[in-house]
DNA sequence: GGGCACATGTAAGCTGTTACATGATTAA
DNA sequence: TTAATCATGTAACAGCTTACATGTGCCC
């Protein structure tokens, strides 16, 4: 029931928007909900076995021998609303980052500017990659219903990255000797 | 080895800045380092044990009977150092509040109202929770020589607050109806 | 003498990751 | 015909959480 509440939730989520096979709810997790959401992929298949006994979703032959297109049942739309409902779980935080920040007087020289580029750069590169996925889904023919919300998405993304660079460029000359 | 790297990471590092019990240790986690990083107290004691063992740490008797008072030895600074240059492993991300909105469309009238409130409210209450850390930490006697990047660490948090409630107030328009 | 903060530790169980195994279809 | 992509699945393992077990010292 609420043991793989969070991966329930992502699968249903993807199928209400509409029919996928695992592999494609695997490939959308990897490309525009991978940004804040991840799926191990060993979760999916017996993820998407337990929502289908439970009657949440349903099964239709696909193209190729052997895959399987899953739906979204009314079941399974009232169990999603149910669980976007609950609560977001508090995820625990553990930024690697910010660790080596703290710590930072044990870094030798010039390490902390390495980290400090890398953590910029990566934010510079994360911009780019929103720009990207801004453009694709404006494509989608889910655009008219969904648009707005996956564009808040992404620009929480964003206003994240840009902070990230603020706070680089604002701490940097403290930090590097 | 590399097993439980990032605990012995925080562990150690806790230590270098001054001599520290198991109990203290889960406290510095739980309120100063607690906003960017976790540990369960289940792996804090089997860590010491493993880092004691290595000859990283060393144990004085404490103050009570049965204590013990940590500190670290050349070799474990020497180890802390090496985990620090190593690249922070990347955290995958699991934002059950993007999640909601990003499937905000099947949320009923009203819950995303609710849910960006609950957001905004959070995020101003860690920034309050912020401005107490930093008033804590200048007192500290190890201010004058770890200061600077306690304060940049509580900085990335306050940019990190200030863009959240950024981000409601920008998408709240055209979520909620 | 009761409650609270200090202090240390373990063990069961759950969750999630990784690596592997298998096979169909399509493009070069 | 070979490589890449599509597609489904499992099983072992690593890591983390939770709950429990135990005891000391201080203050009211």
């Amino acid at each position: 029931m609420a043991r793989r509440a969070q991966t329930s939730t992502a699968v249903l989520g993807a199928l209400a928007i509409g029919p996928l096979t695992g592999y494609e709810i695997r490939q959308a997790i990897t490309t525009v909900l991978g940004h804040f959401w991840h799926e191990s992929f060993g979760q999916i298949y017996p993820c998407l076995a337990e929502l289908e006994a439970d009657g949440l979703i349903a099964a239709t032959p696909g193209e190729r021998a052997g895959s399987r297109r899953f739906e979204i049942t009314d079941a399974g739309r009232g169990r999603l609303r149910d669980l976007l409902l609950e609560p977001a779980p508090p995820q625990a935080p553990r930024n690697g980052v910010l660790l080596r920040v703290f710590f930072g007087r044990e870094l030798p020289d010039g390490a902390m500017t390495d980290l400090l580029d890398d953590v910029a750069t990566e934010a510079r590169t994360r911009l780019a990659t929103y720009a990207g996925i801004r453009a694709g889904i404006a494509a989608d023919p889910e655009y008219a219903t969904h648009g707005r919300f996956w564009e808040a998405t992404i620009r929480a993304g964003e206003l994240s990255a840009q902070a990230t660079i603020a706070w680089v460029a604002e701490v940097a000359p403290s930090l590097t000797t």
